[in-house]
DNA sequence: ACAATAGTTAAGCATCCGCTTTACAATTAC
DNA sequence: GTAATTGTAAAGCGGATGCTTAACTATTGT
């Protein structure tokens, strides 16, 4: 499954903001509705739902109204895309040192520093 | 170890970029000078540089100058930050889950479906 | 010495972001 | 029915972002 860059670029976007990431705190601990995610953030209710416009749009969060309360919950396959991404490149990284570890290990075996 | 909110949009902020994304990648698989960087990007070496500063500022890679060239290699331990913000959030989800999960599995042992 | 290479800095510019305020809609409580 | 609650939509604004071009510095090759 290859990483699709428009949604790594919403999916870290959505992240990169402290607004956004408590959002997504708060939800991890369970679902809310949008005036509880607002509650701990000083900005208008307006400006929330604009993030979770965003969260939404990034696969992050999905949200759900029944009558007048939306209620919001994290999409847990969105956090492991993202997840992935960075875990991929680390163990690219990893490989490669254990592939160094190895050729120097074999170097001064067969040319043991004097 | 919390986690510091101002690293973290800086990290999260570098990772939103296709560009920047592609410079990890390729410094994922061994350092790089800044040309080499810029090779598969269609822009300005300016431009190149302008996002190399961002992806050090928020301590994902590393850079030292040496003659006239300026290599380039990954922080390890940047990835890792962000990782884990990542992972710790899945945890309390999935933690959540599995005990919402025995919850459901005593309730249904108590008072069986009728 | 001169030219080519590799990088750096600064200014400028169009666009995007994160808010605000205002006005409005739908649901629920009294 | 009317008031309070909960959420939405739209317009606007200042500052941040992602480039560009142009001018410049430092190192290396001939």
């Amino acid at each position: 499954m290859l990483h699709d860059p428009a949604q790594l670029d919403l999916m870290f976007q959505a992240l990169a903001d402290p607004a956004r990431r408590t959002m997504v705190e708060r939800l991890s601990r369970g679902s809310a509705s949008v005036s509880e995610l607002a509650e701990p953030l000083d900005m208008s209710l307006s400006a929330v739902m604009q993030h979770l416009h965003l969260l939404e749009a990034s696969g992050l969060v999905r949200s759900e109204k029944v009558g007048r309360v939306r209620t919001c919950r994290i999409e847990p396959k969105g956090l492991g895309i993202a997840e992935s991404w960075i875990s991929d490149r680390r163990s690219t990284w990893e490989r490669r040192l254990d592939r160094l570890g190895e050729f120097l290990a074999e170097q001064s075996k067969t040319n043991p520093k004097k």
